[in-house]
RNA sequence: CGGGGCGUAGCUCAGCCUGGUAGAGUGCACGGUUCGGGGCCGUGAGGUCGGAGGUUCAAAUCCUCUCGCCCCGACCA
């Protein structure tokens, strides 16, 4: 391609609404145009590059034996409310009527759509499993879209699905497409990690999510260094919290006035204990009636883990007033004793908290030297505990970590939550129909390539990972009007050409520094500078983008030499 | 959904408080010079000041409404 024909504007100026480098280096490079708030235009750069990474996915997904098809951007309500999301989803889902009034959404993912597909198709265990992939854009009405292609309203997905006869064949699937990303994300040269992630109340068994670990990340997860554990915050785990030292405890518990102290902090500082010893008293409302969540004061409760073990729908902190009702107090002062017709959810965490400060439910006054024993009757403790860096490991105790990351890919055990509201069945060899069970894996197209910025990036702009590179070699002709440097730049482009090799002349009449700064920008791994200096002794610079160390090269090697680079900054297999 | 901020040239922004001829840098066009890291000199084109209404002799500027965009918050008792 050459520079001059093709459609690539790079600005100098950094645009003002772009936080995050991946954003706004995809803005000066021209790779993407914000056509509305969350919504993009892809410009041929960029599309050369998420081109790229979609060919690789379709490579890989091929060898984990799924099968491309491309479902409608456009759902009939019909669908939506057989699975009964029509009502579930909130207002993230886009919708809208037809000429005759009929509901229709832009779909957010398509788990409705291929199952109705399927159900049509399918009606034996011998046709079982299927595996179906798509590419394709999808909508989400995000509340606050931001960081470019990171969080967008539109944005571009691979989603996939898989139907099954039972668990097995599942599995199967699962660890197939499990495999299929890590070879993918492997692929772009990124540095992410797979952890566990919360599955949901309904039917998921497993779930797992890839992370890019990145500071702009707006997921949390933590890592074990020791074992290799990792889960998002949301799931993760931990072998339990070394409990504060043990106080004999006194006959009885005592309320003490706490004037307009309403936090653990301030209420610890003011009693004169490590909030350690406080025990903290939420409430939630849910649609089957509030619970109180007990958790040590110095620690969060995890409300995915909460929801999840009480198996309700919505799961609310609670608001003033019902906390008033239910405690008979402001916000501040709720605690476990004597709190009536309230289900009672207490965390490991409180289990060997001794001599504890409570809310007492009244006004401006806590409980000191409680007991769990004596003044708490609780039958057993539960993990809903928020999980931080430094708490030990599930598995091997050592410290957690804690990082944030960009979730890129996530790959999901459904089970039959679609295909058993929506009738997708199959008769099994005994001629007995059941739910078929499901799998669906999501990769994030738009969002892998903004990570892959956010991890391969220097001041100057972009350093892509050869395999996600718009180009893969860019000739540079430092004076355009010179005929010999031009007439050379264009035989060795040609070169390229013929061995196969992305190439990019920037054939433009511009300056070199300008043609330096842009081949920066857009960040072309392989550089070759053609300038007369060096072709008086017929040699040219090859350089990569990386390390941006010159060499010179004779005008006949050249070809040879950037396809011996290529080989080099291929992804080896990792052993 | 709550709070805050911003809409002025293609882009980044001044001007608004204190009403009176619409500005800079960059980009763009043309000419010259330069030719290995956004160089220099000159000339020029380019703006319904987001939109509507109001106040005023006069509104980018003050008031009201509206649209768009951005940021923060939306929970730990």
């Amino acid at each position: 391609m050459r520079w001059s024909r093709f459609y690539l504007f790079t600005t100098r100026e950094v645009p003002k609404d772009a936080e995050v480098v991946s954003h706004q280096l995809m803005v000066r490079t021209g790779m993407i145009r914000k056509t509305a708030a969350g919504i993009y235009s892809y410009l041929p750069l960029g599309w050369r590059s998420l081109s790229k990474l979609m060919a690789i996915v379709r490579r890989e997904l091929g060898v984990a034996g799924s099968v491309e098809l491309t479902m409608p951007a456009i759902q009939p309500s019909e669908l939506w409310k057989e699975s009964g999301r029509w009502a579930e989803y909130g207002k993230e889902l886009l919708r809208m009527d037809d000429r005759h009034g009929r509901d229709f959404c832009f779909g957010p993912t398509h788990e409705e759509v291929v199952t109705d597909i399927v159900r049509k198709d399918i009606t034996s265990y011998r046709q079982l499993p299927v595996n179906l992939y798509q590419i394709q854009v999808k909508f989400r009405d995000e509340i606050r879209p931001r960081f470019g292609l990171m969080r967008g309203r539109e944005f571009l997905m691979k989603d996939a699905y898989s139907f099954h006869a039972g668990e097995d064949s599942l599995e199967d699937a699962y660890e197939a497409m499990g495999a299929a990303y890590e070879r993918i994300f492997e692929a772009c040269g990124l540095d992410f990690i797979r952890v566990e992630a919360d599955s949901g109340a309904i039917g998921g068994s497993a779930s797992h999510e890839f992370m890019v670990v990145a500071d702009t990340g707006e997921s949390l997860v933590l890592r074990c260094e020791g074992c290799g554990y990792g889960a998002n915050q949301e799931k993760a785990e931990t072998k339990g919290l070394e409990a504060p030292e043990r106080r004999s405890e006194a006959a009885d518990a005592t309320v003490v006035p706490t004037p307009g102290k309403t936090t653990v902090e301030d209420v610890a500082q003011f009693l004169g204990v490590e909030p350690q010893r406080v025990v903290k008293t939420i409430l939630y409302r849910t649609e089957t009636g509030p619970v109180a969540a007990l958790v040590r004061g110095d620690r969060e409760v995890n409300s995915v883990k909460l929801k999840n073990l009480l198996g309700v729908q919505d799961l609310e902190l609670a608001e003033q007033d019902l906390v008033e009702q239910v405690s008979g107090a402001p916000v501040g002062y709720a605690g476990p004793i004597g709190l009536d017709g309230v289900r009672l959810i207490a965390d490991r965490s409180v289990e060997g908290v001794t001599a504890f400060v409570c809310g007492a439910n009244q006004p401006d006054a806590h409980w000191v030297g409680a007991s769990l024993a004596r003044d708490v009757h609780l039958d057993r403790f539960e993990d809903i505990l928020l999980v931080g860096g430094g708490d030990p490991c599930p598995s091997c105790g050592k410290p957690l970590t804690i990082s944030h990351g960009i979730e890129v890919g996530h790959i999901f055990k459904l089970g039959t939550k679609y295909s058993e509201p929506m009738g997708c069945s199959f008769l099994d060899d005994q001629g007995e129909s059941h739910p078929m069970t499901m799998g669906c894996y999501g990769l994030g197209i738009g969002r892998t390539v903004a990570a892959a910025i956010e991890q391969n990036h220097d001041e100057k702009g972009v350093v892509w990972p050869l395999p996600l590179a718009p180009f893969e070699a860019l000739v540079v002709p430092l004076n355009m009007n010179d005929a010999n440097v031009v007439g050379t730049a264009d035989s060795i482009y040609q070169a390229l050409l013929e061995k196969g090799v992305d190439a990019l002349l920037d054939d433009r009449k511009e300056r070199p520094g300008v043609k330096f700064n842009d081949a920066d920008l857009i960040g072309v791994p392989i550089r070759v500078v053609v300038g007369s200096k060096s072709l008086a002794n017929d040699q040219v610079e090859l350089s990569l983008r990386r390390d941006g160390e010159k060499k010179l090269v004779p005008i006949a090697k050249v070809a040879e030499a950037v396809l011996d680079e290529i080989v080099g900054e291929s992804p080896r297999p990792k052993s």
